[in-house]
RNA sequence: GCGCCCGUAGCUCAAUUGGAUAGAGCACCAGACUACGAAUCUGGGGGUUGGAAGUUCGAGUCUUUCCGGGCGCGCCA
């Protein structure tokens, strides 16, 4: 069951190629492609089979493409069928067929271009997974719109999701967060310690001195007086007071960054917590299985070679063979105080996910490229091979702002926060332009083109297509007679600009199982942009032959069948748009 | 030094996963408003797809090797 005409056309194919070619390996014929053509001059679709079949059937691939042509021309939803270019069969559907895409359209809705290709697998999608130890700032922003737009593309094409948060609520930059709140504590609470004074006296230096944290300070003196203090509001015993002041301030964190996602449109399922996996004693057991498995030893890395970190010195450790699975070197699993390394509990987090997925996605950001391999061989090895990990990464986004990139510095305090871009962008701004790039291409975020009425602004040239259709549906509804009739006659839509639109919709399909299978949730964008034009081309039609108009009062069949056109266009981008989690909108303000 | 990602029109990016003559927008030039919304549309010029070699019916896409940019590189998460 399925909107997409391609999979029809290319079972016709398929059955005319069994016939020209009895005895094709069926590995060939899982190569056969029926595609959209890029000139329209070539039909509505052409097929490769003929190329496919030529080398095992030991004929001259025009040969087969002939027969394959004259098998094809047969079948009642093909026009026409030619053999084209080296092998090519070019296909031209046939009005009724090509026109049967409105009526698909109005009956199923935004859920047009649903698939089941997904089969109802158990895809777990993880991102965002931001330290809970700030704000959320821009760095942050593309992972999460890419994760869910990602997340809803595959849920579009038959998967079962689950979109998963997880929060690295144990280790050392909770620890650094936490002195960094018990200094806006003290403060608050008016100590004589300068910044310095305090900062000497935290393991590692302070960090996190941005003065988002002023507000947790403020809080956790209401909350808890000076009791959390040593005398005369000195810096108290750590073990009395960081469990409070970091749980706390994990609190408030997690909070922020909720609201912030919120503000992006961006949910999840599930949240899970790194400290409630280490209290489960999940590590241990997940080192255990791969201890029974032999897969690991206690070894001595070679230092990298070319860089030598200033006070390496060889160290024998725990390491995991992933090697064995593709990586580059074998991987520590403990620190030399005897604790796991990140990477071990997070093999444990993947185990979990792993137990009640079929599928594991990671989105992650550039700067944990280096992770990829070690985190794909971890989650072969622990599941046995069962469930495999794909990581999309998400490279660097660079915020401009009249030409000029914006500077950033965690360090100093002076990001660009998330709540900051979309105040000045908005949340579907946002959304849209961080999905207009592949996402392992680096882009610049440029906030001014972002916010600009014009066709250089994609999000705003495909809400302004949605806009004028509402605005035709509007007037259509005042016409006596005149409603969105999937039953309408459609014979009279017979101009180009009209079957552009059209064979632009019927890929709808097609686009969301191939987005989907590449995980490439830009592709939407893009989609969506041409179908826009499409429209817009046909709009501009109207202005001059007033015959092509979409509404014409003396001509009721007419107006009827592009009525149900508009209505349709109208509809998918609705379902393209929320995909994206784009709010359409239904004018211009 | 090693690994991963990227390199396409002057600029920002696509290219149906190996398909036919590589496409859009911006910028530049020339046009279309007695409006179902001109915030749009039409036409034009602009390319050795970073360089070289290879794989095959066919390469921007795959392989190798250089060049350039980004990210990472044993107890940060």
């Amino acid at each position: 069951m399925t909107d997409n005409i391609y999979t029809l056309i290319r079972e016709r194919v398929l059955a005319a190629l069994q016939a020209a070619v009895p005895d094709l390996p069926p590995e060939l014929a899982a190569r056969v492609e029926v595609t959209p053509t890029r000139d329209p001059a070539h039909g509505d679709m052409a097929t490769n089979a003929a190329l496919i079949a030529a080398k095992p059937a030991r004929l001259p691939p025009a040969k087969i493409a002939a027969a394959l042509a004259a098998a094809l021309a047969q079948a009642p939803e093909i026009a026409s069928a030619e053999p084209a270019g080296p092998g090519f069969v070019n296909l031209r559907l046939a009005p009724a067929t090509l026109l049967a895409a409105i009526p698909a359209v109005l009956r199923a809705g935004e859920a047009f271009g649903a698939s089941t290709t997904g089969h109802g697998k158990r895809i777990n999608v993880e991102y965002v997974s931001a330290n809970p130890t700030g704000p959320m700032h821009v760095g942050h922003c593309r992972g999460a719109v890419v994760g869910d737009a990602l997340a809803n593309l595959l849920a579009k094409a038959g998967y079962a999701v689950t979109k998963e948060f997880y929060v690295n609520d144990a280790g050392n930059q909770v620890a650094a967060l936490a002195w960094a709140s018990y200094w806006r504590y003290l403060e608050s609470l008016g100590t004589a310690l300068t910044e310095e004074e305090f900062a000497a006296s935290v393991p590692g230096g302070l960090q996190y001195r941005g003065d988002y944290l002023v507000p947790v300070g403020v809080k956790l003196a209401e909350a808890y007086g000076a009791s959390l203090a040593g005398p005369d509001l000195t810096v108290g015993d750590p073990a009395s007071w960081l469990p409070v002041v970091r749980q706390f301030a994990i609190d408030a964190m997690l909070a922020s960054i909720r609201i912030d996602l919120a503000e992006l449109g961006v949910t999840f399922d599930r949240f899970s917590s790194e400290r409630e996996l280490l209290e489960s004693g999940a590590p241990d057991a997940s080192i255990a299985k791969l201890q029974a498995d032999g897969l690991l030893y206690q070894g001595v890395l070679e230092p990298p070679k070319g860089k030598l970190p200033d006070d390496w010195e060889p160290r024998e450790q725990l390491l995991f063979r992933s090697t064995q699975f593709g990586d580059d070197v074998d991987r520590p699993l403990r620190k030399s105080d005897g604790t796991n390394t990140y990477f071990a509990n997070d093999i444990a987090y993947h185990a979990a996910k792993a137990a009640r997925s079929d599928v594991l996605i990671d989105v992650l950001g550039a700067d944990h490229g280096g992770y990829v391999s070690r985190m794909k061989a971890a989650t072969k090895a622990i599941t046995g091979g069962t469930v495999l990990l794909e990581v999309v990464l998400c490279q660097i986004v660079r915020v401009m702002k009249g030409g000029e990139p914006v500077r950033m510095s965690k360090r100093a305090g002076t990001f660009i926060t998330l709540s900051d871009l979309l105040e000045f962008v908005g949340r579907d701004a946002v959304r849209f332009t961080m999905l207009t790039r592949k996402s392992d291409a680096q882009m610049d975020f440029d906030i001014d083109a972002a916010v600009a009425q014009t066709r250089e602004n994609p999000v705003f040239y495909v809400q302004y297509a949605h806009a004028r259709c509402r605005s035709v549906l509007r007037a259509a509804a005042d016409m006596p007679g005149i409603s969105i009739d999937p039953a309408a006659s459609l014979d009279s839509l017979q101009d180009e600009a009209e079957l552009a639109v059209v064979r632009r919709m019927m890929g709808w399909p097609r686009t969301v199982e191939a987005a989907a299978e590449a995980r490439e949730p830009h592709r939407i964008a893009f989609f969506l942009y041409d179908l826009a034009a499409d429209f817009h081309m046909l709009w501009n039609r109207g202005r001059e032959a007033t015959t092509l108009r979409f509404l014409q009062p003396d001509n009721l069949a007419y107006t009827q069948a592009r009525v149900a056109l508009v209505a349709s266009v109208a509809t998918v981008i609705r379902s393209g748009l929320q995909v994206m989690g784009v709010a359409p909108v239904e004018e211009m303000r």
